[in-house]
DNA sequence: AAGTGCTTCAACCGCCATACT
DNA sequence: CAGTATGGCGGTTGAAGCACT
């Protein structure tokens, strides 16, 4: 894979993130394998490219959390599931992995609050809306294919897979999130999207979004979305 | 002031999809 | 078509900092 032996590991140095922004400076950003050389960095191409896009990235918006970005998180994750990256697509100026970590810490606390809640009364928190009504879309959007836009009905096997079936489900929601399929891999759009423009989506692209029965009454919460 | 436990978040790992040869 | 390289993602880990006793 990287080929990588005795590579540099751990904590980025700032002599490490000179060298790494100065080479993304120079050269762009993309053809990561190229990076450690041209950087002169004893890391991996993976290394290189997480420590870009979650720290040295310019466009990396730093701090708390707002409460609108935390709303749309929620809601999005009731959405989408664990799809972090499209999450944060999203969030202009955050990342899949602020996203996730931010999701993780409260999550812990969450379920600490279930479980004190089942201690108290019973097996009650076993009916929380998560678990009952909603499946969140699981399958991961990739890059597309150049024919996908052409060649998806006939000859997919999606129509027999149920599996490949939700993947061109979640391709066709990239898509509708205004990620373009025709020009390679989906990338976080440089827009953000407003929960209208879910809303709306849901509307026009019936049977897209949806998996089981969802509307926009899913989205909305009446209490703090930490909550139970 | 020191020790301990908890929280946060940067970074690593393994896997998968796509592109390329 | 098969094999390989590359990019990207989600899950997990561990170090550092913080809060509490």
């Amino acid at each position: 894979m990287d080929g990588s032996v005795g590579v540099r590991k751990g904590a980025w140095s700032k002599e490490e993130d000179a060298l790494l922004e100065k080479c993304i400076v120079k050269f762009g950003e993309g053809n990561w394998h190229l990076v450690p050389e041209r950087a002169g960095l004893n890391r991996c191409r993976k290394s290189c490219r997480l420590r870009w896009l979650n720290y040295l990235s310019p466009n990396i918006k730093r701090g708390e959390f707002g409460q609108d970005e935390i709303d749309l998180i929620v809601r999005l994750h009731k959405l989408l599931g664990n799809r972090w990256s499209l999450i944060a697509g999203r969030l202009p100026g955050r990342t899949a992995n602020d996203v996730k970590n931010y999701w993780n810490t409260h999550q812990k606390k969450k379920k600490e609050k279930n479980e004190k809640a089942v201690d108290q009364s019973g097996r009650e928190s076993e009916e929380t809306s998560e678990s009952r009504s909603i499946k969140p879309i699981k399958p991961k959007p990739r890059a597309l294919s150049v024919n996908w836009p052409t060649g998806t009905s006939s000859n997919s096997p999606g129509n027999q897979n149920p599996v490949k079936e939700r993947e061109t489900r979640a391709v066709l929601l990239g898509r509708a999130f205004g990620e373009d399929g025709s020009s390679g891999p989906v990338r976080p759009p440089s827009t953000s999207y407003t929960l209208d423009d879910l809303f709306q989506l849901e509307t026009n692209e019936d049977g897209i979004l949806v998996e089981g029965n969802f509307g926009t009454s899913d989205l909305l919460f009446d209490e703090d979305p930490w909550m139970n």
